[in-house]
DNA sequence: TCCTTTTCTTACGAAATTATTACGTTTTTG
DNA sequence: CAAAAACGTAATAATTTCGTAAGAAAAGGA
């Protein structure tokens, strides 16, 4: 299931857009703002962004540039005035199409479909999908091991990270405290279990915003730990 | 330098369409014939593949399904009827992008271009291409095997420059000591990585401002290093 | 509400890992 | 061939991370 962000500020040329794209079986997130759509952009996991080139206060064109600093998901940008298409062109900016409007909306599908079999088929043997998690402005790039919270670098020591990857790789599923320990220090480590409730609090402290409140990671008591979607 | 094939049986077409390519810096290839155009495709290097869709014994749709099977090369399909459109989209054949006639040769050239660019994007290890890296002021020149620090030279040993230009091509990636090891010294030495740990001390002697405070490499405790970008 | 169990939280010493230095050996260079 | 440079090893110092324990707090059950 691909899943598509439509950063658009009218409402009713995104919302049909949006009705197009779900009846060809794609997840659609809609967003208004361009400085909120970045974000999301940076922070979320989508397979495709459809956006509009004029928004207010910040265009399309920059938002495309930055997402291009860190990313290559497909773009498609969408624009009223053709000279924009120039613009997009003489930029260098990176994106992968553009559409005029009015377009018709079989137009957008196929556009979105094709761009989407093409990312696929030049990423396949580099997972390239696969080498970052987003979720919910959390970022783990498993490269670099690094991981990003807001846009924030957060250090975090390598059992921390461990378990951090561990736990987001497998969202929502519950691991006890005993098979955490076992898949992170070792099968023959004769420590404790309870080493891992020092490390999850170590962990919170360094990713949660309020780490007695977790957004992130889950206190499933008497079990274990599971990492919230 | 690109280098472009086109496939493209009518002869003022194709030289049209060769003269701007070569105007903007390309080297072009023209084939008149389908059956050759495609094992040429299939045989020597090209950067990008123009197409034709309407040729004699077999037609562009066979040969860019063919020419799918083995390679991701960018392909432009050119063609004079609107109704072929459908048609390259329908099939999923795996065009890049298609272009009717008759279209301005600034268009094919722009098309083109946004093509190779992507490509060079999504397929590359761009460091690994390219015949120099720099970043923040460091400079590594791969033909000369040279390494500029501010304008200075640094004088490197081989396994210091191995070292940095293995981690510089990957940048941000980390790499355990037993990988660097294995990559620089061979599988089959049988030395230690704590050597490993040695050079990259000599070799932040030699590039860092302040070998204690390394804003090039990286220790990532527990598991190697990493060059920052 | 009170008691029990489990987790949270903190602090500190132990353990593991890397940084740094020194030195002897090998390789390269003049 | 001699001198210099590069290399690998080992020993020690410095640093970071880890594990444990113990009291506090929270959750669950009676």
């Amino acid at each position: 299931m691909k899943s598509i962000l439509i950063i658009e500020d009218e409402k009713a040329i995104a919302e049909l857009e949006r009705d197009y794209l779900e009846s060809y079986g794609y997840t659609v997130e809609l967003e208004g703002r361009g400085d909120i759509g970045l974000k999301k952009a940076l922070e979320e996991q989508y397979d495709l962004i459809v956006l509009d080139v004029m928004l207010p206060k910040i265009d399309g064109f920059e938002i495309c540039r930055q997402i291009r600093q860190t990313s290559n998901i497909p773009i498609l940008m969408v624009t009223a005035k053709k000279e924009d298409i120039d613009k997009i062109r003489g930029l260098g900016l990176g994106a992968d199409d553009y559409i005029t409007k009015p377009f018709s909306p079989s137009e957008l599908v196929a556009r979105v479909k094709a761009h989407l079999a093409r990312y696929e088929r030049l990423t396949a043997d580099k997972a390239e999908r696969d080498e970052s998690i987003r979720i919910r402005g959390l970022v783990i790039d498993k490269p670099s091991r690094r991981v990003m919270i807001h846009e924030k670098e957060a250090m975090l020591t390598s059992k921390e990270y461990e378990l951090l990857l561990l736990l987001a790789s497998h969202p929502n599923r519950v691991f006890e405290k005993e098979e955490l320990f076992e898949r992170i220090w070792g099968v023959d480590s004769n420590g404790d279990a309870a080493t891992v409730t020092v490390h999850i609090r170590r962990l919170r402290e360094k990713i949660e915003h309020d780490p007695s409140n977790p957004q992130y990671i889950d206190t499933i008591w008497g079990v274990g730990y599971r990492f919230k979607v």
